[in-house]
DNA sequence: CAAGATATTTGTAACCGCTTCAAATATGCA
DNA sequence: TGCATATTTGAAGCGGTTACAAATATCTTG
């Protein structure tokens, strides 16, 4: 089958290049998207900057333009659960999950200038927005399996897909407003009530 | 300056022609899509089959291809605000704002079977799933100034415009689910009791 | 009703994102 | 070295969308 073996990470030359290749593009295509405008600046002209031709493009970005601009982004799914499953004793799901998220709007690495930029190009362009969002929402269903895995209920639980649905929507809520750490702040307070006092009574 | 006076209505030969116009496009486009699927529909097809050129589709829904399927669709801002508003003395915010909801997911109009089929048309298209939620996210502002202004806080207040959001969110979340009365319930309950515990206490 | 001012429609050409495909080209390996 | 396999490439094309100028239809006014 394809993959001789090369155990853990990067070996031949061959992957090498690869990487280099593809990370070529996503610096081209961010730095001309923050040079211009995500509009203003064509597939075409990306691949010319980065030396390849439209088709590899396409070949390392498959899922299309706006991925170019979330390269190695990836939030990983494994992280959000974990907030859940493995937060401190006496914790309450919410405030774990207030915690994690927080931690998106506010923390050393969101107050890299370069980072700002980035997060101002993303909320300006409604393309980026939205696939931002579409991406994020991904991890519905795994936060929701686990929210109900903790408080011993079906794994299709409404009230947990429906608390998952809204805590993940709290970070798109809290990009679109001047104040995002606030935003994020008082939308946990809003949905932690709503769990709380729900959660604390027997399924109906 | 433009239009002639031509009061309340349709009125010239020129103005019934536009409406038959549209409304021939916006049937064959959704007879279409019925049939075969919203991807497998091109405009070229859609301008074909109402007879008109591809520019004159263009000129009636310059919003791009989704809009075709949301012709005269346009759920109305006003009529949302006044289930706030205008709600029976002692009702609250919440209960009413849950019958509004419960309305688009169960009402005579949703039993008929040609809705359903529409609706499963939108539910299986993502692109026609971002668009309605989009347009029905647009009345996000106005939800929120008139709860800000139902409890006396400021008309950018951050809780106001978090259940403002959330609310709209409901029908969105409600779509993806097999029961969506349900959905809007259990969602309504979650959110019901964030409002009423933040809002009864003062401005922090 | 004839004209002329306006609005609408049309065809054409083109741009953009994206896909397909077969022909190079490069790489890894025996 | 030579062959199998990956990768890259260019060209051609599709579907959505826009720009534009040339027809065509409608309305208005004399």
């Amino acid at each position: 089958m394809a993959e001789t073996i090369d155990p853990a990470g990067a070996g031949g030359r061959r992957e090498r290049k690869k990487a280099a290749t593809r990370q070529a593009i996503a610096d081209m295509a961010l730095r001309l998207f923050l040079e211009r405008g995500y509009e203003q600046v064509g597939v075409r002209e990306i691949a010319e900057g980065a030396d390849v031709s439209v088709s590899t493009l396409f070949n390392y970005f498959p899922e299309g333009k706006e991925a170019l601009v979330f390269d190695e982004d990836a939030s990983n799914e494994a992280a959000l659960v974990r907030a859940v499953t493995d937060r401190p004793p006496g914790q309450s799901v919410p405030r774990a999950l207030r915690a994690y998220l927080i931690g998106f709007v506010d923390s050393p690495h969101t107050r890299d200038p370069r980072f700002a930029d980035f997060q101002r190009l993303i909320q300006e362009t409604p393309a980026l927005r939205e696939y931002s969002r579409t991406m994020w929402l991904r991890h519905e269903h795994a936060l929701a399996r686990a929210l109900a895995d903790q408080i011993g209920r079906p794994p299709d639980d409404l009230i947990c897909a429906a608390y998952a649905r809204f805590t993940l929507e709290i970070l798109t809520f809290a990009g679109s407003r001047p104040d995002p750490v606030a935003a994020v702040d008082q939308a946990c307070l809003l949905l932690d009530q709503g769990w709380t006092t729900t959660v604390t009574r027997p399924t109906p």
